[in-house]
Parts: structure tokens; C-alpha cells; sequence
DNA sequence: CTACTTATTAGAACGATTCTAATTTGTTAG
DNA sequence: CTAACAAATTAGAATCGTTCTAATAAGTAG
């Protein structure tokens, strides 16, 4: 994502939280940057990190308390994990594909659209009112393929840092 | 899931679990037929308690250590939740879409057949190594709506138990 | 019967998340 | 400036599904 496009990005959740009622406090502005700083997905402790940096007081319940606000206002993503933490998306908030490495756990972007024509015939073909889908694709991504001794990937870039 | 199909899947896993060397203790046994029994994807501690009934002095580590030895063998899809406990699928255990209540918790497969050509495509575009993908579809079923004091829903069978 | 492996158990440990009650910070009115 | 109130934040406890641990029970082969 171009830096152009997170400044725009981080303006329009300002936005979002102001318009909700809720006050732009210097940790919730930090939090909202170390969010959209991240090209990898982070959870809340990395955000956690990332923040103390800054305000070294800060508690993970704050943390918590900011990403709730977040997702009622719809400008994060939770992305969750049954075994481990969940991961949140500030750049995109709207429900979207990713991929996970099974391997070294990142979460990229899929930015191949999907048809969302099948989500009407879902709803049709199973009278259940439908609220949105999660997509993931689970796999190996370019650099473990690289690191557990196989060739390079034969297609697509041979990083997935910026899918 | 017809009541013969179940018979054949039965046989299905129990001769699976052998070929890998498992051997098919009476609670082993047990919490297969209490996996598909239930037509709405049990948790742990719902197959616990089916169990019980039986077993009354079966521990909750067993089931888990079952569920384990069946994922490993691939005779069970486990269905994984960040908030809430588990669920797991034994009649289909192949990955597949459910669809899932936001309301009472219930999960649905769905027959629906999925593109599985763009599997192929994913890895392509992005250089991951695509072990599997996962979709769910978040929303409202049927008979909750209804409770909802809405009316039935438009179309499909007015009960989903039995995608 | 003995030795060995496997299955099972109760309960502790774990980790992510949520809750609670107290404290700090910010804001408004006088 | 200060008092009074509301909102934000904190540390730590609580929760809950799952995994781990060490001990016991059961099964099997010699």
C-alpha cells in the first residue's frame, strides 16, 4: 500500500472516530499508526509494542479497549485465530481474502477479487440471512518455500510483502 | 446425512483409525458415533458429554487426545473459533464452506459446490503453496430469524437442519 | 505372572481476551 | 483557579478453551 494511500487511510479513521462520538486521544492516534504501519497483520500485543514505544505506560487493556472501538465503528478487521492471537487489518476493514502461512504465520492480502454473486445464492439456496463470508487460503508462503530448502516459488513475486 | 451414509462413514473411520495404526478402544469408538450422531458440528466438550453417558468416567483430555489422533488420520475437520470453543465435522471431513449463526451458534454446511479452480489461480498470483482454504459465511439462520419476530425467510427450506 | 506399551485420568498450566475496581486525565462551570 | 463530573486508562484478577504433566489403569506379549 503507497504511503499516499495510508495517509488518506488514517485521515478517513480519524474521521470515522470523530464522527462515532469518540475522542482522539494521543494513544489511540499512536495505536491507529502502528496499526497501518504494519504490512503484516499484527495482533494485539504487536500493536501493544509498537505503542509503548511511544507511551511506555501503556496497558494492554487500552489496547483492547481502542481495537473494540475499532471494529463498532468498522475501521479494523479482526481476523481470528482459535490457536493463536488474533490479527487485525486497519488498510482494508472490509471483509476480504487472506493468506496465512502456515509456517511463519504471516497474513497477507488477497487482492484477487472474489465473486460475491455467491453470496445471495447462499442466502437463497439456505434461507440464511447473510452477513459476510471469511475467506482464508492456508499454505506456505514464497519465502518459507524458500527457507525449507525448495526452489523459489515458479509464479507470481517472489516476495509476498506487498500482495 | 442419510442414516446409511452415516452407517458407511462409521465403517469408513473406523477402518481409517486401523490403517494408521490406531486402535479402536470402546470410547474411541464412542465418540465417533456421538460425532455423527450430532447433525450441528459438536464442540469438545458436547462430544464430552455424549461420551459420558456411556463412559461416565471419561475425561475431557481423552476427547481432545481423540480429536487429535482423528485429525492427524484426517478423519475429522476441525472448525476453529477465536471466542468460542471449537466445532468439529466428521461426516465431511474434507474442507468445505459452513455457514455459521451469529445468533444460536449453529453451523451449516453448505452443499453449495465451491470453485475450487482458483485454488490454483491464489497460488499462481501469489507465490504461496496452497495447502487448503476455509470459507465461512456469517449470518442468520433461518429459525433465528423467525425468533427474531421477522418473517420466514424468502426462500430455501424453512429448517436448516439438514443442508 | 511379569514386563512393557498404550490409554486414560485429574488437575495444573497456559495464553488470549475480558472484566473489575481504582486512579488519572480532561473538561466544564462557577 | 478550583470544584465537580465524565471519560480514559491502569494493574491485576478472572475466564475459558485447550494443552501439558505425572500418575494410574488397562491391555498385550513373552
Amino acid at each position: 500500500m503507497a504511503q499516499t494511500d495510508l495517509q488518506h487511510r488514517i485521515i478517513e479513521m480519524k474521521q470515522a472516530l470523530l464522527d462515532g462520538g469518540v475522542s482522539l486521544t494521543p494513544r489511540r492516534v499512536k495505536l491507529l499508526e502502528v496499526l497501518l504501519a504494519s504490512d503484516n497483520h499484527p495482533s494485539a500485543s504487536e500493536i501493544h509494542e509498537g505503542v509503548r514505544r511511544y507511551y511506555p505506560g501503556t496497558s494492554l487493556a487500552t489496547i483492547y479497549n481502542t481495537i473494540e472501538i475499532l471494529k463498532e465503528t468498522g475501521q479494523v478487521l479482526e481476523i481470528e485465530f482459535s490457536g493463536a492471537a488474533n490479527r487485525y487489518d486497519g488498510r482494508i476493514p472490509d471483509s476480504h481474502p487472506h493468506l496465512i502461512c502456515l509456517e511463519c504465520e504471516r497474513v497477507d492480502d488477497l487482492t484477487l477479487p472474489e465473486d460475491d454473486g455467491t453470496l445471495g445464492e447462499v442466502a437463497e439456496a439456505t434461507g440464511y440471512q447473510i452477513v459476510r463470508r471469511r475467506t482464508d487460503y492456508y499454505g506456505i508462503c514464497p519465502d518459507c518455500q524458500i527457507k525449507q530448502g525448495g526452489a523459489a516459488p515458479s509464479k507470481g513475486g517472489d516476495s509476498a510483502s506487498d500482495l
